[in-house]
DNA sequence: CTGAAAGCGCTTACAG
DNA sequence: CTGAAAGCGCTTACAG
């Protein structure tokens, strides 16, 4: 074993050709027309001396660093209770790795929200996904404004800023649709999160929109918020019991919500869903096996994971994405907490 | 907007100095003797231009990447189950980020083990931890023996090379323990996974040590596998049930597959703690959301991810760690699946 | 206390 | 079809 790295020269001598062949032939370079015999030479000499062609090098000559920058921002507990980052995660990591990309990851908390431009002015990163996104981030505004590559994962309403997310407000209306094609007309709903977050705001609109299209007039008291965690939920859903007529059904519009929701119905001494119905929404692993099993609404997380970050890739190498934002659709998914009405 | 880089000279002609100055200044440089007047200019050059150095020409310059590797080697079905991971990699993150450092994200398929040493040959990370490490795998003691710096979240017996771990012989025994100073003498066991895997062995082996130390007999009909799922802890239990003397206490080496037995459990129309008792291990974030909440053996799962991430640097830094290894230890939970002895 | 200069390992016009 | 050479933006002996 030689102790000095093995370099393009290297490579280059004993192959008897110059280090710009190598770099042709090893990245395989269009239009360079570089003879059947000559590439073998370089891929022979290479795997011989288990050449093995240094990043940092690479990234200084080209400008380029193939790597994506996966943004958290969110507080610490945030973090703990999420039960897609995972998925989402990995799929940009394999879209990532199809175009031979890395993925750095790095969380920021909500409080100090600057910082990943750092990732992008050192030139760590080519571009990045934004997971959790502020409404108001004006150091993101300004990156995207400059023209580096950033795709939302979440929305950021009035920006531009090129977008994957879920199709809420839809899956939202589908889960609601439902619990009113089953009779209910007092429909209860307990927000996945506080008003300020955008994912909230559109989950809670796909309810009203349901309601509207059933002529069931919103009652403002049927609507509590929730925020990330399962006490929430509990706290949440105690509050819509002691309601003078309280609801039949309820949608939780997160499933970890939705556990502390199903304390506080068994605690009140209630059955789901004999005596009230419940779909969540997310879908997350445990879902399924909640006590009842839990109805809700899937979010396709790893296919979130994997369009940003193709789509984050394409941008940063071509400048251009398929659509300015995309909207995945959800499923509704029926289990248990709910009667089946067919 | 100027529509180039800025470097490093750029300051040291603003500043009017060297850029050797410059870069000792900013990497705050010991010994270099630099007069606070100086300091200043450059500092206020390098504020005044938003100069941000570029990691690559440092990278290649310093042969430091001041990245860490995070390899995950699973299968995608056991990332989703993982409800650790996201603690763990906090963990590391802070760690990381609290000495300058990145991390770089990697999934392995558990039949590809390989891989993941591109990450180091190629310099894009200084050293890698490694979560789910096989218990044979050449081309990772290979690397270990090169002098790569690497650190197991888990254990490679008999290799040397450093890990991080929690000690879950003893937390298994703890468990066991507890069941057996209830009075218990029939006590089951279905394990996290199956047997090849350390971290299944060991939990086994805390729950022998347990029931020898207890004067109780070992009987293998008692003791079931799961792997991983939730699916597997209901077969599992139910295969426990079914014994001519079923158990009246289970001991389920993982949260996960614990549900699952839940679910065994409740369909034969027994109840939990009153008709049998279950602990179980890891302490995933939905435990305590369990119906009824589950008692359990809590993971460390951010301080694993810490203490990693600390020694990890640390033997990039100065090629030592503290110790061979860190066993860290676990905490016996109390909570409504087991009955209360006092 | 400070700078000129070499060098890290690549890529990429450019020229032939 | 192929190579000599410049250059990417830093760090770091070395010399003074």
């Amino acid at each position: 074993m030689g102790n000095k790295r093995t370099t393009s020269s290297d490579v280059a001598k004993l192959a008897g050709v110059s280090r710009t062949t190598v770099s042709f032939v090893l990245n395989n370079i269009p239009d360079s027309n570089i003879p059947e015999a000559t590439r073998q030479k370089v891929f022979a000499a290479a795997k011989q001396l288990n050449y093995h062609p240094n990043a940092s090098g690479r990234k200084l000559a080209s400008g380029k660093s193939k790597t994506i920058g996966l943004v958290r921002l969110q507080s610490t507990e945030q973090v703990f209770n999420d039960a897609f980052l995972l998925q989402v995660l990995v799929g940009i990591e394999q879209a990532a790795s199809k175009w031979g990309f890395h993925v750095l990851l790095k969380h920021i908390d909500h409080d100090k929200s600057d910082g990943y431009s750092q990732l992008i002015t050192e030139n760590h990163v080519d571009g990045i996904i934004l997971s959790g996104p502020l409404q108001n981030d004006p150091e993101l505004i300004k990156l995207h404004e400059e023209g580096v590559p950033i795709i939302l994962l979440g929305q950021m309403l009035d920006t531009g800023i090129p977008y994957v997310d879920v199709n809420a407000v839809l899956g939202s209306k589908t889960a609601v649709d439902y619990l009113i094609s089953s009779g209910h007309t007092r429909i209860g709903m307990i927000t996945n999160a506080k008003m300020d977050y955008s994912s909230a705001q559109q989950r809670k609109i796909g309810y009203i929109n349901a309601l509207e299209k059933g002529k069931i007039p919103v009652d403002e008291r049927l609507i509590k918020e929730g925020d990330f965690t399962p006490a929430s939920g509990y706290v949440a859903m105690k509050e819509l019991l002691s309601l003078s007529t309280p609801p039949t059904a309820v949608f939780v519009a997160s499933d970890v919500v939705a556990i502390g929701a199903f304390q506080a119905i068994k605690q009140a001494g209630l059955q789901i869903p004999q005596d009230i119905e419940v779909i969540g929404f997310d879908d997350i692993p445990m879902a399924e096996y909640y006590d009842p099993p839990l109805s809700t609404i899937r979010l396709p997380a790893y296919d979130l994971g994997r369009v940003a970050g193709d789509q984050l890739i394409k941008m940063i190498l071509t400048n251009e994405m398929d659509a300015p934002g995309f909207l995945l659709e959800t499923e509704l998914v029926l289990r248990e907490s709910t009667k089946h009405n067919d």
